[in-house]
DNA sequence: ATTATCTATAGATCTATAGATAATGC
DNA sequence: ATTATCTATAGATCTATAGATAATGC
């Protein structure tokens, strides 16, 4: 309550600006998610991150243990819902599985690329393969194992030796998260326009 | 000549290695290329590639100008001999547009994936955006171009309205360039059966 | 008293230059 | 004399902590 108007407990911030609605800390991601997809993660100073979040570089400590933590939680934000709505296509079973992985498709590029920022290019970042961040990665895993899931359910992919579907479970999967490439070239295009399209491709792809 | 065996004129290195063929430069470009697709360009200093070179950080100075050199070079390297090729099979006409199409994806991927670091996932650092880049992107734009014009010969692409045409270019041009991010999942596939997967994944897009 | 900030700064980098040094070449 | 290297270092960061300060809450 009160997050508008109300006066606020604490030292008042040197420099002030318009409120956002935002926490401070969902502000610091909100930076974090831009500053980091558009820069890249190590050149992107938490000085920057701070200052533009309306605060001294000090004081973004009062939320975050540091960048990587911002790093940590922008990464599984991207990944978890996708996972979530994956599931549930799983378990659909009167539904055919070249509708369901269409809809998979179709709905993972539209959250990576809906947002205000291009989130899903976080998947991109070399530092993302580091040990740290195993906790994205995992989930990851078992999305795309949804995607290969679904793919071996069709009839075409039913008649697949399992390299042959390793190998289209990954096009599918890459086409998906090199999408965000795709997006960078042309951002206007508008997303739900994009995200059929792609989806698609990526049944093209899979052989339906 | 006498790259091998052949006494060195200057001050001796600290450190001596096994020699291995490449000249002091080209070593340096090996080591950077390895470390800015592992680690990222930032997170990249001149003394680690320096010393993985077998020379001291400051030494690195007398062969090339800092960082950026090393990025655009390698980068420009990536790209070039793909737009040469590309321009050799916008010439000949007599061949279908729609097999000169894959061969130019197959062999894009080839050259992409082949060498001996995944030179190619240099596309993807944010920092490559930056102006100081500005001749890779000129290149880059033209080979783009070249698959758009391939895939508008076709007869599938014939008969597509502009904007349609635009987004099969970007898609078919993403899956091309994501295919980075599909090798780093499985670096043991051969790079032969990959790139024609890909070909044959990038014309059913292109809904040949 | 509690909280959210601030300012100041120590310690750890990292880049790029200056100047010394140890080879070969003539 | 020329060259390729070295060591040393100035100057510019950047992160994370310590301690002060200016609000509200009771």
């Amino acid at each position: 309550m009160g997050s508008t108007g109300g006066r606020r407990v604490g030292r008042p911030r040197a420099a002030h600006r318009a409120e956002s609605g935002l926490t401070p800390r969902e502000e610091l991601l909100a930076v974090a998610a831009e500053l980091f997809t558009t820069r890249g993660y190590a050149a992107t100073t938490t000085r920057t991150v701070a200052e533009r979040a309306g605060m001294r570089q000090a004081s973004m400590y009062h939320y975050v243990s540091g960048k990587e933590e911002l790093l940590a939680e922008l990464l599984e934000s991207t990944v978890t819902p996708s996972l979530a709505y994956a599931r549930e296509l799983l378990a659909q079973d009167t539904v055919p599985a070249e509708r369901r992985l269409w809809e998979l498709c179709r709905a993972d590029v539209e959250l990576l690329c809906g947002g205000p920022h291009n989130l899903g290019g976080l998947y991109l970042l070399p530092e993302v393969r580091t040990e740290r961040f195993a906790g994205f990665h995992a989930v990851r895993t078992e999305l795309k194992d949804a995607y290969r899931q679904l793919l071996a359910g069709t009839a075409a992919g039913g008649a697949l030796a399992k390299s042959e579907l390793d190998l289209r479970t990954d096009l599918v999967f890459g086409l998906i998260e090199g999408v965000i490439l795709v997006r960078r070239s042309d951002p206007e295009r508008p997303v739900s326009v994009f995200a059929e399209a792609t989806a698609d491709a990526a049944l093209r792809i899979a052989g339906v």
